[in-house]
DNA sequence: ACCGCTTTTGTGACCGGTCACAAGCAAAAA
DNA sequence: TTTTTGCTTGTGACCGGTCACAAAAGCGGT
């Protein structure tokens, strides 16, 4: 059982000897206070040890400092069962919280079922119930539109990760075309001239702008563009088996392949070892995410890491920025990280 | 900006044509209700979409319907930016969110920084602006007293992991013996007699638990038990390199070592690796962590895994109980996970 | 000193639930 | 029938903040 609150406003108003209302605009640095009561009153919280109860502030309309944070209950349970080592929710707990705390702002995370027509549901329940003055949609969730649409109605502020049209929702993206640019040219440096692209699905519009990326650095640095070079994996395993192993046994096979998600990478991986050829000497291979299977595997993969922690805190402060009554919505690219491991090598030093 | 709130009880309560107290027992599930009324107010609750909001309902000194879990910042950091990938919060979100939904619980995700003096204060400021039903101490936290005294002192619920005492608290941990005591029964099934305990540190309860469940399987076993089997590796990769390499040159040479983390485990397979062996053909190897690092070995790693979901879904269950008033606290000790994969061989494969 | 204007401060109501307690009502006991 | 008891329902106050609005204080200009 939990105490009762132990200093309220009014014992601060009481102590310093002005009203409520008084403190509450020092708290809330309001305008129009006098310096010296400003400060009177701040001494006063210090020492008495009072802290505003987040409950009572939103009853009457004001915010509640709390961001919602939605994942798919699915992806979560895979991540975990498989082992697979997604460290998702660590990133988002981590860059999230830098930014919510500075402001006075928790994080709650909810785990939804999407593609379900629970979904709904359960988001509707959850910001009833706790009125956040913000959600995070993360994919799958950043394009489904019944939820931001529920979100809409209800008036409460919306971010979306992986989303590009800004507008009234605060959407934060990666900058896909730069990063599909940065590790062809990466590979064409290395003196790649037969690189090939292992898309993931054309549906995807982050996949096709990596793609974009892809394409116009190579008419750039006046490379061949070979539309049989460019396959479609649909980011399995499977059909990017598939994919890699009719390239790597054409007559003039790539020298270095781009797997769109780790789920492909790892599906050339293993045809290389299939076909009988080794990484990077046979060929070199870049991904485009950075779970930590791909960093871990033997040769560790280059890849493009998204910027995962930063996005979840740009999307928080630009939530917290809307509440605290700026301009809402807007829209951030956040610069990709390449890390560049050992699956890639300068061409010629095949052994 | 958030909206007003749109169903209130009292709009139930009009509806129906009862008093708003009669609603809310239905909702908190009171008795003395008429089944027919209860009927009518739960009927007309889906009707409206009528959701409790949990901002009011905390005002009253009722329950927040809130678990705050909270997490060491350092070792998130750590997490993220090593991209060692250890996925403990997806692993607690999961686990946390199956139970609390069922309950209709939410859950706050908090970072603090153990070990420093601002933790107190950090951990005091969240439970005074959130006032929790009850909070989640995971390691490190679990072993500080003060923040324990606090959450005493503020009669707040608080279950800690990895500890058994149980009390006032609600503890959760692993068999810590029996998992010792399995890894050590499963080498020496596999026909291993020299089997070396490559132990982290002894100040660390659970893990001279680990330590005494091999000790003890030794002796059932009648296998002999040397002292100079047992090293000390603190946790950490140099000291458990050396350990290691000191055993691996030895005449008398063991075939089996259990390393009491992922970080040792490690270095051993680095030393193996060195000294010109191979796993696990010259030499059996099994952790007591399952992180993905080791499940992406090459081989991949026996190894005992923590069931971290299940323990946080047992503290939220814990917690849960106590805020609906029953018996508070207890002492749940959970069984481990034995996960056989490619590190352990039986002796005499070797190559 | 008086006026208008801005800045600073205070008061009562209110948000949406729950608590304490009182009242209504039925069945059981006297 | 009357009283006791237990179950069911309703009423007003209240939790701890903020909102709207009113009041008071400061300040330069006439």
């Amino acid at each position: 059982m939990a105490s009762r609150q132990r200093v309220t406003i009014r014992d601060v108003a009481k102590d310093v000897g002005v009203s409520r209302q008084t403190v509450s605009r020092v708290l809330n640095k309001g305008p129009n206070v006098k310096p010296a009561v400003r400060d009177k009153v701040s001494e006063a919280i210090d020492r008495l040890g009072y802290v505003p109860n987040i409950s009572a502030r939103r009853m009457r309309g004001a915010r509640s400092y709390l961001i919602l944070a939605i994942n798919d209950r699915q992806r979560t349970y895979d991540n975990w069962r498989a082992g697979r080592g997604n460290d998702w929710v660590d990133q988002m707990l981590f860059g999230g919280m830098t930014e919510c705390e500075k402001h006075g702002y928790h994080m709650v995370f909810e785990l939804i079922d999407t593609e379900t027509p629970q979904a709904l549901e359960q988001l509707s329940k959850a910001i009833s119930e706790l009125r956040p003055d913000g959600v995070i949609l993360t994919p799958p969730h950043s394009d489904n539109a019944a939820l931001t649409d529920l979100l809409k109605a209800q008036e409460i502020a919306c971010a979306r990760v992986g989303r590009r049209e800004g507008g009234e929702f605060v959407d934060v993206c990666m900058d896909e075309v730069g990063a599909g640019a940065q590790v062809t040219r990466h590979l064409a440096e290395l003196g790649h001239q037969r690189i090939a692209y292992l898309a993931g699905s054309p549906d995807y519009g982050n996949s096709s702008m990596r793609l974009d990326g892809y394409r116009s650095t190579l008419a750039e640095l006046g490379h061949e563009l070979r539309e049989e070079w460019i396959g479609e994996g649909g980011f399995q395993f499977d059909i990017a088996s598939r994919v890699a192993r009719q390239w790597l046994e054409s007559d003039n096979r790539p020298t270095a392949i781009i797997a769109d998600n780790d789920q492909m990478a790892f599906a050339v991986f293993h045809t290389v070892q299939h076909v009988g050829l080794t990484i990077p000497h046979d060929l070199a291979l870049v991904s485009f995410e950075d779970t930590p299977g791909v960093r871990l595997s033997v040769p560790p993969m280059t890849a493009i890491r998204q910027p995962t922690a930063s996005m979840i805190a740009q999307a928080c402060k630009g939530l917290i920025s809307a509440a605290s009554g700026n301009e809402e919505g807007g829209f951030f690219q956040l610069p990709f990280e390449f890390i560049e491991r050992e699956s890639t090598a300068p061409f010629g030093t095949t052994a």
